[in-house]
DNA sequence: CTGTTAGCGCCTTCAT
DNA sequence: ATGAAGGCGCTAACAG
């Protein structure tokens, strides 16, 4: 039926425990008798029972990624990238040796997400990738300490990308955290700079650590050029999607006919904000400027193309990539902290006058 | 250390065995005896060994979904929504007989399609979904087949999304392809009826099967109405890529400056379309019409909104999803053919005359 | 460098 | 409805 590891060790007249060992590679092996047991390996054609080796050596050749939205292009660029450093090696056809990378999509659900780390648990992963914003509730910060404590108590190496560390837990390997604060503050310094005082808000869904670090930078732009004033009425929450900024920003404009310009809490709410202006019969950035955040592929596409803020997600993807393999030494304490670069197109222009 | 099965047994003052029927379910227990072992379950706060659990029982709780390209949402929502009728239980926080879904990124590379087919394999998966399109290379499509084959053999469910069934396998419970040629077909008619006659077409990679079938029913079109003479130069092949869609419209309009529509592979590849026309001067749709495929979710907010195809991805996933869980019965014959609407929007109009 | 010997933790007949 | 026992296929000491 299937074929073991016993029937190659038969066919190649060596050990099980011979076999076991030119599979894995970690061992010396004789190169004549590494030969005629990766021919018998061909000839049966044998596949590694992965089950059986997890059990007894004790650890998977799984690596999860988690993703709050796999259809979002933020989650894909780095989830690729980090997919691209763990099972980059262009398979031999053999397949011997590498790690499955897997990304496993929690639609922003924190339940999902602690199941989908215990199922992870469950299987002995290598390590686990968390990406993008976490949600900031404490009873699920704390499942999720406890959580990634016990991975991390079992072998499973923890890296979070997109994401601040969580408090005094040292059961993560590196942290990559990306300048949200910074990348807020630049965008909406710009607007000033542009001559805007009437700005409004689209930001994302509360709880969020993305959400929350986005608007503290927009409002310390705004505290500091003195306008903190009405910041809490140009503000309207929403999810990250193209609809909700449509209709935030609606809404916004009922609320504040003076605006002069829009920032969404990303891309892709950004959007939906520009479909508004313009269904208000407004031109962008003649009347309303508009910006966004992230900086994905197709904003640079947008009529007028989108001003935003630049987060370089391959690159922190694949290095978070690297750190779950090992491949890469974490930065000191763990805890790096990824730049945003402020992108300004035609999107954002001084406001009309009068 | 770990807490395993015997210690939860000890715990409930029950034998392994009866633990292990009240965790899978799959076996009458008194209600008492469940209870007291699910509260040892919780105070032990156990989790079980993935591995052992698989080994012993010969399959995994793993279900493998391949993608293309992670970054593109195409792909994003067929793995979403798979996901979803997967692992869609919305987790008792205990997670219990649930399966793992997981997407894996193959990147376009049929090696490494393989390869992950493979790792699959060793994990033993419960089922594998294939989406989008296919490579055509004969001797991949060998490989694949036997491959599928084997994976069928150990148990493991294969079902296709958006690609066509592999001639002859009786390896896979069903195949559910998108009707690509009709969709194309009706793309192009569009055009015809608008009064359009030099039509340019940027194709996709060549070789895939979603490429060939597009590009089929645009001919189609073109041959009916007695247009066919110039299909072959005013067609050029590149990725399903932005960039790819601007340098080929480049090269369309450099090779023929009459042209007065361009139809894209897909609609990120419209987009990179329409950036080119409009960097040559052009409008859209005034001087050249652009439309794409798929009607992914930013299509409708492009300027001019574009015309393209809608593909029910969302539904198609979904549906791959319970087929692979055996939660729905596969279509006669196993095979369905996803209908593909043609969307007209405003970026086709008429061309202008003289 | 290679063979032998024990398990890894669970599921699954087979009894009871 | 529950317990006892064997083995799933592989790896990891330990010898040699």
């Amino acid at each position: 039926m299937t074929v073991t590891l016993a029937d190659v060790a038969a066919r190649a007249r060596v050990s099980p425990a011979t076999v076991s060992r030119v599979l894995n590679g970690n061992y010396p092996v004789a190169a004549a008798t590494r030969e005629r047991v990766l021919r018998a390996v061909d000839e049966l054609d044998y596949v590694l029972n992965g089950p059986a080796s997890s059990l007894a050596a004790a650890t998977s050749d799984l690596v999860g990624i988690l993703v709050n939205d796999i259809a979002d292009p933020f989650f894909g660029i780095m989830a690729g990238a980090a997919q691209t450093e763990i099972g980059g090696q262009e398979g031999t056809g053999r397949a011997g040796g590498e790690k499955l990378a897997v990304v496993c999509n929690t639609g922003g659900s924190p339940e999902r997400e602690l199941t989908y780390l215990t199922l992870l648990q469950r299987q002995r992963a290598a390590a686990v990738i968390l990406t993008g914003g976490a949600l900031e509730d404490p009873a699920h910060i704390a499942a999720m300490t406890a959580k990634l404590a016990k991975l991390a108590d079992a072998g499973t190496r923890v890296v979070l990308c997109g994401r601040p560390p969580l408090q005094g837990s040292d059961a993560i390997v590196a942290a990559l955290a990306f300048d949200n604060r910074g990348g807020g503050r630049r965008l909406t310094d710009h607007l000033l700079t542009l001559g805007h005082r009437r700005i409004g808000y689209v930001a994302g869904p509360v709880e969020r650590t993305t959400t929350r670090d986005r608007l503290e930078g927009h409002r310390a732009a705004l505290r500091d050029a003195g306008l903190d004033g009405a910041s809490e009425e140009l503000t309207v929450h929403g999810s990250y999607s193209r609809r909700s900024g449509y209709e935030a920003t609606l809404e916004l404009l009922r609320r504040a006919p003076d605006l002069t310009a829009v920032v969404a809490a990303n891309d892709t709410v950004a959007l939906g904000a520009c479909a508004a202006v313009r269904d208000q019969g407004l031109r962008i950035p003649a009347d309303i400027s508009v910006a966004g955040f992230d900086d994905l592929p197709f904003s640079v596409d947008a009529t007028p193309a989108l001003t935003t803020v630049r987060l370089p997600l391959f690159e922190a993807g694949a290095r978070a990539g690297r750190l779950a393999m090992g491949t890469e030494s974490p930065p000191p304490g763990g805890i790096a902290t990824i730049p945003a670069e402020l992108m300004a197109r035609a999107s954002t222009a001084p406001p009309r006058t009068g």
